[in-house]
DNA sequence: ACTCACACGTGAATC
DNA sequence: TGATTCACGTGTGAG
């Protein structure tokens, strides 16, 4: 939750949107400055009535915001991406994710060493994404089976999912599983080359068979190929 | 480098030094001015007179400085930390950590992958199977997709078993596979209350696609529940 | 000149 | 209560 309940500003990451006319308008009026339709109040001299002063302005506001609103969104970007966050805080995301980043490196270089041990073939040690891409399902190969639901009586099922490791698919599924009130009761997920196979078993209060099947088409939808 | 050359606080927030009482004063002549900014006005002394206003109110501006001074000093450690930093900026090192993060992390993936594919070691884990045995499957289940077989290309193939977990019957599956002159690649088995759900990646030299519905048929057999 | 990035002090909100 | 965190507007250098 956001501590403070300020409007939302642009920072929507992609889209350049720029309008913050509101937040303008509520400096301007705290500067006893009622102007009715116009923002722009935007110049680079000092226009003091004649009488009272105190005419703040400032060159950089906009862009200062704009920065702010940068760096603010780059800090939950880095929440997102580190596991274990302690604090709701800026400090502590920075020193989870500094924490984050050396058990990183650790695990990376004890992996390497653990592979070096490996008394296998030596040619797939090469430690780069490369072996991994020669693996890449061929044009022809049809997937039956990338979604199965097995009923276990009652309101169980078990969800499984077989499907081409790809960035944020995992959360589309939970949250299209989410959607649908299914409880998660226990899950695997097993990784080997560019695949993932995950193993759900789920529970579902009161629902039909057809709302499952179209669970399931859903769930078919967001793990499929695409489009070779 | 530092961009200002302000008078080094304690900025590691442990100790605390003398030179606080003359920051204050510090502060206080500067006072009047709204906006922090400029420091370099050093005009020595303060000491407001009785019939001035002045009221110099700084609640919390050292706790602020040090707050700054503490997130500061994380974006210098992670900056430490990240290996390649294209700009100096606290956005950029803001956006360099999140993208290290992340290649990390599919390093780490791909390094498991890559070792979890160590010939030889085919064992089986056993999960905690006493859970439950109030989970067993009903009469009229229906058991679709026990075994499946999904070509990958040229002669691998993913074999999906999922099964009632018996004592021997491990056993049995790989007999079978290896009678077909079946290399188990690598496997991973998962098991949650009486369940079992078994993942091969295994590569078959030579066999037509005929044999290989040969051999699910035999495993479909094998795993198959025995006739309540 | 002008843009960008930064540090600063302060009011407000939350714990 | 106060301690702590946050967003804000501004001044000021560096490029």
């Amino acid at each position: 939750m956001p501590r403070r309940p300020r409007a939302a500003r642009g920072g929507g990451g992609g889209g350049g949107t720029a309008e913050e006319v509101k937040m303008e308008d509520f400096v301007e009026s705290m500067l006893n400055f009622g102007g009715g339709g116009g923002d722009e109040s935007e110049d680079g001299e000092q226009l003091p009535p004649p009488g009272e002063a105190t005419e703040y302005k400032s060159k950089n506001l906009d862009a200062e915001r704009r920065r702010r609103s940068r760096l603010n969104n780059n800090i939950l970007a880095l929440r997102a991406v580190v596991p274990n966050i302690t604090k709701m805080s800026k400090e502590s995301t920075l020193s989870d994710a500094i924490d984050h980043i050396k058990k990183l490196q650790n695990e990376v270089l004890e992996l390497q060493t653990q592979l070096a041990d490996s008394p296998g073939e030596a040619r797939e040690k090469q430690g780069s994404a490369s072996c991994s891409e020669s693996f890449v399902p061929a044009d022809n190969v049809h997937y039956q089976g990338q979604v199965e639901l097995i009923p276990l009586g009652s309101c169980k099922y078990n969800l499984k999912i077989f499907w081409t490791k790809r960035v944020g698919l995992f959360t589309k599924v939970l949250e299209a599983l989410y959607s649908y009130n299914v409880q998660v009761l226990s899950l695997n997920t097993i990784t080997f080359y560019g695949y993932a196979e995950s193993f759900f078993s789920i529970e579902v209060k009161g629902e039909q068979d057809v709302v499952m099947v179209e669970l399931r088409n859903l769930l078919s939808g967001i793990v499929e190929v695409p489009s070779i």
